[in-house]
DNA sequence: CGCAAAACTAGACGCGCGTAAAATTCAAAT
DNA sequence: ATTTGAATTTTACGCGCGTCTAGTTTTGCG
């Protein structure tokens, strides 16, 4: 395909006899030049191997074309598979996603934005740690650039918000537990850092209320993001302890049931929906590993696919209409039951 | 500790009264210039609010402080957590990881290091897909860029290899099993886009013929990364046809071990290393999942962070050396027995 | 104390591209 | 054919920093 190396612009504009100006235009955004002129470039640019340079052109420009996805933790499948669903839809409209992980720390967490501002960032979606970042530096930083929080909600900070209506994934199941045997315990973390969690608490307490049963929580110890170990330790101290008050167990999220499982399973015991089982155990996500415990993992599915298109499409939509949003949006998509073996 | 907002490093030279061609030197390694200066610096900067910008300095420089680290998944736990060891090494000589996932896509492969050849990088550590990676390709990346290769290697390609020693590991599991009880089938892929599952293959043939057994493949169908599913799929299948030759079936890797737990669980057969039950089942790589499986999975580690380290020393010290390495090298480190209760 | 080497300063140029202003060309519509 | 507004070209400057040269200061060392 390419007959020479083209060196510079200047050079490129010599030979595909377009002027820089112009050029520089086309490689900001090729649908701003005319569609004649458009077609000679890029017939121009098979016949010469040319490509701008990333950091000439990003040095005057006010805003470059990245965009940063900021998680919590890139070795939790979810966010991964959220984080890949994303980056799908911004590289399709023409940016550049730059994937920053946090690996369970919110000093990460603000170490990622600062790194990020000196990206000069078209636009950040950011998945926070809610409870432990730090509320204040967020909030500075989303107010010099446009940023959309997902997952995880940080009152007023960011310009929108897209993430899962806990409460009503909450009651799906709570519900459909109380429907077909005991009703269930919460078994969650004491201190947990995630936002979520503390909605889907309040949640399963609302539901067991509504449904004139008495809540039960488990609030278990523990700290970092290792929540199947969590899961695992704790799970196998309470069945020691015989503390459990019910035979049928909701976990906050998937990751504490996948070691809650395992926990039941080494304590010789056995887990699922049929009568003649010690438990039923129920989750919240549904993990992608969540298919493959044993037995499988009945859970409320987050809607990751829409949550992260839906993300994307805003943050974009924020970035074209230049920053210039009213107010700030609130979007919270339906879990849906996802019934298997183990409840 | 801010008092003034400075906006390049003209500015910064004057009000720290140090010029800004020594400032220069300073912030492109720190350790260049006279202690006491450096000290004067570091003074400055934390009275003043200036940091050079990215693009800017990248612009002259030949070759810019960014790593590109790109691993074939990023949604795989594995390799995720590799990343992220990778990452902290880098970080912590100075250097700045670009994370680049290939979501199980050899396009996506070339596609991240034609994107990495634009930030101009130091060097690259890639984890390539081996067999379905473009092996020309990537080897006119690696001659332009320095390049280490880690868990998978590619015959003389890129500057150095570092992963496990499968002959090794898979000996260790293979010697285990036959000692405890019936000599392994091994379960894998019949078309493993990974090397290692080659290696490990011959190897569990050697293993076995050295031990006076005959080995058998059990060699399932499936393409892509979703090795859980297929497992899940191809494990279901073979129990259903009763095709297994050997009540103890050795995984390529423990990601389809996962899956056939999975199945023989959902087919009402036990699994465990005492008498009494079904299978035995044993992984490889020791995968942070692992842990969790019911029973908890037998398997035998990759030391991942020892890869991740000599991965990360190794390039670093051929950037060090000006790309000048005599001769291509290749380290494999060896697997540890990791005894759980599935074998 | 003297001296050479090392580190620094001052000044200047270059990198590749963004972008503004004015002049020119083009495309579509009257 | 004429008009008209949009697209393009020409020209020119600026961005922030790398890096070179020449001259000056500091440092280490005998």
């Amino acid at each position: 395909m390419s007959s020479r190396k083209i060196k510079n612009m200047e050079e490129f504009a010599a030979v595909s006899g377009i002027s820089r100006p112009t050029l520089s235009k086309f490689f900001n955004d090729p649908t701003s030049v005319r569609s004649s002129t458009r077609k000679r470039v890029e017939a121009a640019l098979d016949r010469y191997d040319y490509r701008p340079n990333l950091y000439a052109m990003n040095q005057n420009r006010r805003l470059t074309k990245n965009i940063g996805v900021v998680v919590p933790h890139l070795a939790d499948p979810f966010f991964a598979k959220i984080a890949r669903t994303i980056e799908e839809h911004i590289l399709r409209q023409g940016f550049r996603p730059v994937l920053l992980g946090s690996h369970g720390s919110p000093e990460m967490e603000l170490e990622n934005l600062e790194n990020l501002r000196m990206l000069k960032p078209a636009g950040v979606l950011l998945a926070a740690f809610g409870r432990s970042s730090d509320h204040a530096q967020i909030q500075t930083f989303t107010e010099e650039v446009p940023t959309v929080l997902f997952d995880a909600n940080i009152d007023k900070v960011g310009k929108a918000f897209i993430g899962s209506n806990n409460e009503q994934s909450v009651d799906l199941i709570v519900d459909y537990l109380c429907r077909t045997g005991e009703p269930p315990a919460f078994f969650e973390m004491k201190d947990p850092m995630n936002p979520n969690a503390y909605k889907r608490r309040a949640a399963y307490v609302r539901a067991m209320e509504r449904l004139g049963q008495t809540p039960h929580l488990i609030q278990v110890g523990g700290e970092g993001w290792e929540f199947e170990e969590i899961g695992f330790r704790e799970g196998t101290r309470v069945i020691r302890d015989r503390s459990l008050p019910s035979k049928t167990i909701l976990c906050s999220n998937d990751r504490l049931a996948i070691g809650l499982l395992s926990a039941i399973f080494e304590a010789g015991m056995s887990v699922g929906i049929e009568a003649g089982h010690d438990f039923r155990v129920a989750g919240h996500d549904d993990h992608p590993f969540s298919r493959f415990t044993c037995p499988r993992l009945t859970t409320v599915s987050q809607d990751y696919e829409a949550i992260a298109e839906k993300s994307a499409t805003t943050l974009l939509a924020l970035i074209e209409a230049d920053d210039s949003l009213d107010s700030r949006t609130e979007t919270l998509f339906d879990g849906k039951l996802v019934l298997r073996g183990s409840a």
